[in-house]
DNA sequence: AGCACGCCGACT
DNA sequence: GTCGGCGTGCTC
């Protein structure tokens, strides 16, 4: 007999482990590791994945599976170990991890029916209104499951399980031709002469001969009405079939092609590595340092080509945000249907249908998000991740995993290249290229050899001091006013969305915050509410302040609409083109806003993040950063980082082509190495400051960081719980870990729940991970009972 | 995570 | 005496 091993789709630690099931006789040979399977689990039927076959079982009351859900396994060996791979690293349960791995499609939904199995008892008719069956829903909505309880109970009816898979192939009908020549010219000789259209389309069957045609082909092909294809069904000449239709978000889009550019030599003794690397089928981690404009890209793109004509595949990982049709139009350009595309805008079909796609070993390359690091290749040349640097790769929800560490660990799978590339390397990555465990690459030279744009950097306070009370400096004002007249183009970035950022009473200093969370509200003028960015909550915008009732009451802070509506207010010539979240919630809007910008149809761009990446404008020739230090005070260690990283990004995309560029970078802390260092666009010294200042705060890379928060909704109990798990963790640590806790969060209460954490920074500390599973295991008794939840997070990125 | 089982108090 | 409240433990 074989017995599967299944992974069921129970995310708790007590079923974080295989369960054995036997394979029924006619399912033997089909149901393999990697498929999903439905199983039945205590009273319920849910989904779970077979990991492994085995002959003989320990396991007496063993079920049989039900049924596959897959036709081929979705998960093949090495995404399986990988899966064991990240549960361990992460600390998460090993479905979880299956789930992060996969489309969402892919993610059961469960139903629940009553049906009748009595129909003499006529009491069953009116519960049931005549039907054999109802939902479960339904009955919970009309209070019917006390009554249908007692006849589940009198055995008179009983419950169902179903597990609604939701990856559907979108299907369009399609015809094959069965009949050869011969056959097609002797019905031809057959038919009346009357058949005009069947004439026509066995002509063009004779003329084209395919094997398998779409209807809708056909119909428009051949020039004939659907009755001609049905009426030649009938006879025999074609039988009907369904065929999968992709879904694809790029369908009504064509992709010049373009050719390989000629490599500067810069490019050249970056790529010869890599290739050296590709032809050894050996894995070696570069990170390909380049300034902004020096001809990343096109680096992979002809690493890619030469694994392509190897036969073999290749993952880019790109931001979410920078995630463009501009970017995906450099990789469908340059190998056409050959791409997949993977991201979170893609609508839930689309993703599936893209994944399929690779699935199907339809395509030899991925460019997508961070979980396009999981496309199911089995012959990978090489994994690229632009912008490395990016916290965006790490995912915040469990499994809590790093797509750098999965994707170095897919590298040594597939013995390929892994390649991070960025303008401005993480500390992390830039330490270890220095040490030499990863290949340094250096493109130091911005292509046509345009210089860097020259920043510079304005003291708000001296402004202030001069009575420019506005959110803009003389010099930039003047400078946006230049471009106007020149027919140029602006973009101007603020890291935050929204009006203003929080709103005070003059007369008392009161901030009004949030009643469930430590945080300050947002006001939000599209709604005229307040609002709570981590738990919604939402209220009126006080007309008077509630501790001291003075009408004074004053918004601070600036936000993208806000600068909008100044600008508008200072240059009412000038047209203006917003990009933020709000603007870019609908499907296309970001495409749309883009053309719009660079088709010359607006003057200045403001926007957020997103549009410090990827954007290569000819007509940008100026850039203003107005408020440089908004995240540079944040609670987190790697502020400075993230502020640098930011600025130079940013002042990249001023000139890139013909005309000269420059930046000016608006802040009240201008001595601040992070902004004096980006001004002078220095990255080493930047690093090497950096790096001293991690030294002494014994922060990454110097340390390797493991975080636990505890939450619960009264403040002394997650207090206790943590200093218990800081003791045990002291105790189990070496003399080198430093403990740090507890403390409170830095936002110390979300939703009513009281959050405390207790921090490690360790070198080499081999029991940890095992120590941290304890701990998990120890709390998660009492999670359940006394409203504790215990998270770790293994080198977290956000420290809230 | 569900769901059943089982042990306690409040009621027809 | 029974209904139903939720704490406990299991699911191949």
């Amino acid at each position: 007999m074989t017995i599967a091993q299944v992974i069921v789709d129970v995310p708790a630690l007590g079923t974080d482990r295989v369960f054995d099931y036997g394979v029924p006789k006619k399912w033997e040979g089909i149901i393999r590791p990697g498929m999903r399977v439905a199983v039945p689990f205590g009273p319920r039927s849910i989904q779970g994945f077979v990991v492994d076959l085995k002959e003989d079982t320990d396991v007496e009351k063993l079920k049989d599976i039900k049924q596959p859900l897959d036709l081929a396994p979705v998960l093949n060996e090495e995404l399986l170990n990988l899966g064991h791979w990240m549960a361990y690293e992460t600390l998460s349960f090993k479905i979880s991890v299956f789930h992060a791995m996969l489309p969402v499609a892919m993610k059961a939904k469960y139903e629940k029916i009553i049906r009748r199995t009595d129909n003499s008892a006529i009491l069953l008719d009116d519960l049931f209104e005549g039907k054999q069956k109802i939902s479960w829903k339904e009955a919970e909505k009309r209070n019917l499951l006390p009554a249908l309880h007692k006849q589940i109970e009198n055995g008179n009816a009983e419950v169902i399980y179903f597990v609604k898979d939701r990856a559907r192939k979108k299907l369009k009908k399609a015809v094959r031709v069965n009949a050869g020549i011969e056959e097609l010219e002797e019905l031809l000789q057959t038919l009346p002469a009357n058949a005009v259209n069947q004439i026509k389309l066995i002509q063009f069957l004779l003329n084209v001969s395919p094997d398998t045609i779409e209807t809708s082909i056909l119909v428009k092909e051949a020039e004939v009405p659907t009755a001609a294809i049905n009426a030649l069904i009938k006879k025999g000449v074609f039988s009907e079939l369904l065929m999968e239709e992709y879904r694809d978000p790029y369908k009504h889009r064509d992709f010049e092609r373009t050719e390989p550019l000629e490599l500067t030599n810069d490019q050249r003794e970056a790529m010869n590595p890599i290739l050296q690397s590709i032809n050894d089928d050996r894995h070696e981690t570069f990170l390909l340092y380049g300034v902004t404009g020096s001809g990343k890209t096109e680096v992979y793109l002809q690493a890619i080509q030469e694994v392509i004509v190897q036969g073999k595949e290749a993952i880019v990982l790109v931001p979410e945000i920078a995630l463009t049709p501009q970017m995906v139009e450099r990789f469908k350009g340059r190998f056409g249907s050959d791409v997949a595309v993977l991201h979170s805008r893609l609508s839930i079909g689309e993703q599936y249908d893209e994944w399929r796609k690779v699935q199907r070993k339809e395509v030899k390359v991925v460019v997508g998000a961070r979980s396009a690091v999981f496309a199911p290749f089995e012959n990978l040349g090489i994994i690229i991740i632009d912008e490395e640097h990016e916290s965006s790769y790490k995912q915040e929800e469990t499994p809590r995993y790093h797509a750098r560490d999965v994707a170095i660990k897919r590298g040594e799978n597939h013995h390929c290249p892994v390649i991070l590339g960025s303008a401005t390397p993480s500390l992390e990555s830039f330490a270890r290229a220095q040490k030499g465990v990863y290949h340094l690459l250096c493109l130091s030279k911005r292509m046509n050899d345009r210089e860097l744009p020259p920043v510079s950097v304005v003291d708000m306070r001296e402004e202030m001091r001069t009575g420019n009370r506005s959110m803009f400096s003389t010099e930039l004002f003047e400078k946006i006013k230049d471009r106007l007249d020149k027919g140029e183009q602006t973009v101007l970035f603020l890291n935050r969305r929204g009006h203003s950022t929080f709103i005070m009473c003059r007369d008392c200093g009161y901030v009004m915050q949030c009643p469930h969370c430590d945080i300050s509200m947002t006001y939000h003028r599209s709604t005229n509410e307040m609002k709570c960015h981590y738990c919604g909550f939402q209220t009126t915008v006080p007309v008077e302040c509630p501790e001291c009732s003075s009408s004074h009451i004053r918004y601070f802070g600036m936000g993208t609409q806000k600068v909008e509506e100044e600008l508008v207010k200072l240059i009412p010539e000038a047209r203006v083109i917003r990009m933020d979240v709000d603007t870019t919630t609908r499907k296309g809007a970001h495409e749309r806003i883009l053309d719009h910008f660079q088709s010359g149809k607006a003057d200045i761009l403001l926007g957020t993040q997103m549009i410090a990446k990827g954007l290569d404008f000819p007509n940008i020739t100026l850039v203003g950063v107005l408020s440089a230090d908004t995240m540079l005070h944040l609670p987190d260690f790697r502020a400075a980082e993230k502020t640098f990283q930011l600025l130079t990004q940013v002042s990249g995309r001023a000139g890139r082509h013909e005309l000269s560029g420059e930046v000016v970078v608006q802040t009240y802390t201008p001595e601040h190495y992070s902004i004096q260092l980006a001004a002078l666009q220095d990255y080493q010294r930047f690093y090497n400051q950096e790096m001293t200042m991690r030294k002494i705060g014994s922060y990454p890379p110097y340390y390797y960081l493991a975080l636990v928060t505890v939450t619960h909704d009264d403040l002394l109990q997650a207090v206790t719980v943590t200093e218990k798990i800081s003791a045990f963790l002291q105790q189990n640590i070496s003399k080198e870990a430093i403990l740090l806790g507890p403390v409170a969060s830095p936002i110390p209460k979300i939703n009513d729940r009281y959050r405390y954490q207790c921090l490690i920074k360790y070198k080499r500390e081999p029991n940890l991970l095992s120590s941290l599973r304890k701990v998990l295991e120890h709390y998660n008794k009492q999670t359940a009972r006394d409203g504790f939840s215990v998270t770790i997070d293994i080198n977290p990125y956000n420290m809230m």
